[in-house]
Order: structure tokens, then sequence, then C-alpha cells
DNA sequence: ACTTGGTAGACTGTCTACCAAGTGCCACTT
DNA sequence: AAGTGGCACTTGGTAGACAGTCTACCAAGT
């Protein structure tokens, strides 16, 4: 639902019918740039934005801006407090844990779908994903890993067909990577092999099991971000153990 | 989400601190009222929405209109085409099909997290509603019907514990009430029996139990609605009727 | 008959200016 | 030191203006 009227790539109609370059209503604009703004921590988190202020940084009116500021307020990235101003998000404590378990419903869900019908291409791009997110994995490239793995992620819910599982897993995966990009590097190892199975598990079209391994792959990311809070920097650890488990270390 | 910054019943604090009621802000009245219409027929789908002209028809100036059906056009209730206004969304064809696919999920996660952690007070009002619910079946009103069964399923989510799936789940909830309520009564009976063996296994904590019921209730809705839109489902029925077709009770 | 070109009206997107009301903060008072 | 009053700031909403775009329609040309 959130995708504005016509995204940039929106029509998949026939071959060769690609409509001109539509310019981008402002504030659609506006909104990406303050998005962006927050993720890399140009706007930090608790910080006063005040329309004017943002709208001469943009060049913009007020309009426009606050048109933006509306829309990232319904979507949680920033609180807006009528007659004082927009601040930036701070997300409260339980707030990843409860994003990562809508976005383990959201995906697993996907991934069943996603094995229901595992299109040709999709899955050789999906399985062209998994190796060079191996690669730069091994080669250390946090930033070109992290890119690839939403990617593969992004394309499992777009395989699900389902716009609106596309839409709500997009919106919860980018709130989830501005909270965890800065602790993110931890899981690389374990994660591209849980991905290879998950791919495999699509391309046979098994779909408990893809909803499975999906499942518990992001509740092993879900651990590894708890762990980070309370300060056990372990590899995953074999625990079939679903209550979560508080080290008194 | 998509809850703008504070609603009425937002806060929940320490008891004994009633905030005095802030004025709603213009632009929440004109988006109540307009999804109001548009769930109602007023606006029917296809119509070309005037900011003008709505703006008249509801005694404020364009600005509040513009918000409202921007955040309209985000949660998928109009398409705004930039440049010529916006449209009451039209549901396609499978678009019914995937929303009941997502709250099939979002919804059976609820239930599992809910019966993880069954509250006694809500568990006590979640029977209550089954039973209400059943009575109405039976007297036939179909519009308390419908509100209950609206009722239960917002509170199971609820007790999830987790804005997101709430947020997620109340949107799409909203959505399918739209696309639905034309035909709804027709699954009445078997519906509330499948609520009481879901707030049984909820008050158990039999998660996988009740995220198992909660997805196959779903299911079952999903296949209601099939059957209405290609005709009767257990008599073959050959006639290529396309008209919906309105129950004879 | 079909295309092209032109015209006109409607609406949005954006900007500017302005005012009322609410919020937070600071200095002043007690 | 704590409470109070007042002030500056910010949003929320209104009004009006203007450019650009979209749709439709008509007329002339091929």
């Amino acid at each position: 639902m959130t995708t504005t009227s016509a995204g940039p790539e929106a029509n998949s109609d026939s071959p060769g019918v690609r409509h001109v370059k539509r310019p981008t209503p402002l504030r659609e604009s506006v909104y990406e740039a303050l998005t962006e703004m927050i993720i890399d921590g140009t706007l930090e988190r608790g910080r006063h934005l005040v329309e004017v202020e943002l709208a001469g940084m943009l060049g913009v009116s007020r309009q426009p801006v606050r048109e933006a500021l509306q829309r990232l307020n319904n979507e949680g990235w920033v609180d807006l407090r009528p007659g004082f101003g927009a601040m930036v998000h701070v997300p409260a404590e339980d707030e990843v844990d409860q994003l990562l378990a809508a976005r383990a419903a959201l995906e697993s869900e996907s991934a069943r779908l996603a094995a229901r019908n595992p299109d040709k291409d999709a899955v050789a791009k999906l399985k062209e994903l998994c190796k060079i997110g191996a690669q730069l994995q091994e080669t250390g490239d946090i930033d070109g890993t992290v890119r690839t793995n939403a990617e593969l992620h992004s394309l499992i819910t777009e395989m699900s067909g389902n716009r609106f599982l596309v839409d709500f897993a997009g919106q919860v995966d980018r709130r989830v990577r501005w909270y965890y990009t800065p602790v993110a590097p931890v899981r690389g190892a374990a994660s591209w092999r849980e991905h290879t199975r998950l791919v495999k598990a699509i391309a046979d079209g098994d779909e408990d099991k893809a909803a499975q391994i999906m499942r518990e792959h992001t509740e092993h990311t879900r651990k590894a971000y708890h762990d980070l809070q309370t300060g056990t920097p372990t590899e995953d650890s074999p625990t079939p153990d679903k209550k979560p488990r508080r080290r008194t270390t």
C-alpha cells in the first residue's frame, strides 16, 4: 500500500512499451531524501525536525515537506507531535523484536508461496544471488553483503506474487535494516548457508520446508540481535530453544 | 505504522493520567470521512475525486483533503494519478485473494503469539465475543455479526502484543471488509464454531493449534469468497452467470 | 477514414503569505 | 528552590496565485 500510485517500474506490460520518465512529485523526492538521511544517520535519532528548516535544507517550500513528514509518520520513521514538530523515531527496546517477529510471519509465508510457484528465471537469479552473497561475505564486503541479502529477500517476497506481502515485508525490511545495520556483520557465515538451503527448497517446490527454513532464518537473526544487546558476542549456537535466553555474563 | 502519531486511545499510561481530549487534526477527520464514504459506497469505485470538490463537500480547504488523499493512496484506497487526481480504487480480480493470503499469515502468527501469552481478561473477553457472535448469527443480525467478528479478530491481534502485526492486520482487515461485506453473510454458521475452537486453543496456550486453526479459518473464508465469485460451489452450475449471487435466505 | 494540430477547460503540484492555537522554555517572582 | 507568567517558535489550517499537465474535442490536412 505504501507504494505511491505508479512506481518507476510499475508496468510490466508487453515488452516494448517503455513509458517515458514522468517527473516525480516533489513530496516523493523529499520523502526519499529524508528516509535516506534518517537511515544513514545524518538525521540522528530523536532529533527535532522543523518543517521550514528541512524545506530550506532541501530547497523546497513547506508543503512538500509536510506531506513527506506525514507519510514518514504513518510509516513509523518519525513521530509527529502536534504543535511542536517531528522527531526522528527512537526505537523502543522491544521494537526490533516485534519487527523481526512480523518479518518472520511475512517472509515465511512469502517463501511458501514462492515455493508453490517457482519461476525458472527467478530461481536462477536466487541461486546467483546466493553465490554472490557468499563471496562478498568471504571478502568482507559488509556493505555489499547487506545489499545482496536485501535483494535476495526482496526477490523471494516478489516471487510470492502477493503485492501486499511485498509491500509489508518491504516496509518491515527497511526498518529492520535501519535498526540492525550497525550490528549486521555478526551473522554472516551461517546466514548464507541457510539461504542456499532455502533456495533449494523453493526450487524443489517444497512449500513447508521453504516456509520452515525462512522462519528459522529470521529467528536466528533475532537471536543474534538479542545476544548482541545483552552482550553475548558468540556466534549462533545450535540451541533449538525457543525461549529467549538470558545470559548473565 | 498507519496510526497517526497518537491515536485517541493511544496512551495506556499508568491509570489515572487521563489526557485531555486533543482536537483531532482535520486531515484525520477527513481521512475517516473519506474511508467511510468509500466503504459505504457513497464514493463508488472508479470515481474521480477532485480536491476542491471534496473540500467544499466537507467544509475545509484543499490542504487537509490533499493530505488525507495521499494517505488513502498509500494505503491503497485510492489511486493517485499525477496531474489528474485521485480515483477510488477498483479492486483487481485477484486482489481479495492476495489480501486474504496476507491476512492468513498475519493473523495466524497473531494467534500463535496470543496463545503464547494468554492474558486472563482478554481470554474472557474472547469467550464473550464468541457467545455474542453466535447469538447474533442465529438471530440473523448480519451487521452485528460482522462487527463482532471484526472485534474478535482485532482483539486476537492485539493479544499478540506486536504493534506491527496489529497495524498490518488492521489495514488488511478493513480492506477485506470493504470488498467482502456485500457477500459476507454466507459463511456464518461454521465460522463461529471455528472461532470457539480457536479461543479454546489460545486459552490452553496451544500455539501450534491456534495458529493452525486461524490459518484454516482464513482459508475457509477465502474459499467461500472464491466460490461466490465463480458460482455456487457444491452443485455443478454450468450457468456462466457472473453477477454476484445473492443468498436466498 | 485516419492522422495531425490546435484549442480550451479542469485539476494538480507547488509556492507564498498569513493567522490562530498549542508547546516548550526561560527568566522572573515569591 | 519551586512555581508562574510570558515569550518565541512551530504546527495546523486558509486563501490565492501560477505553471504544467491531462483529457477531450474540433477542425484541417492527407
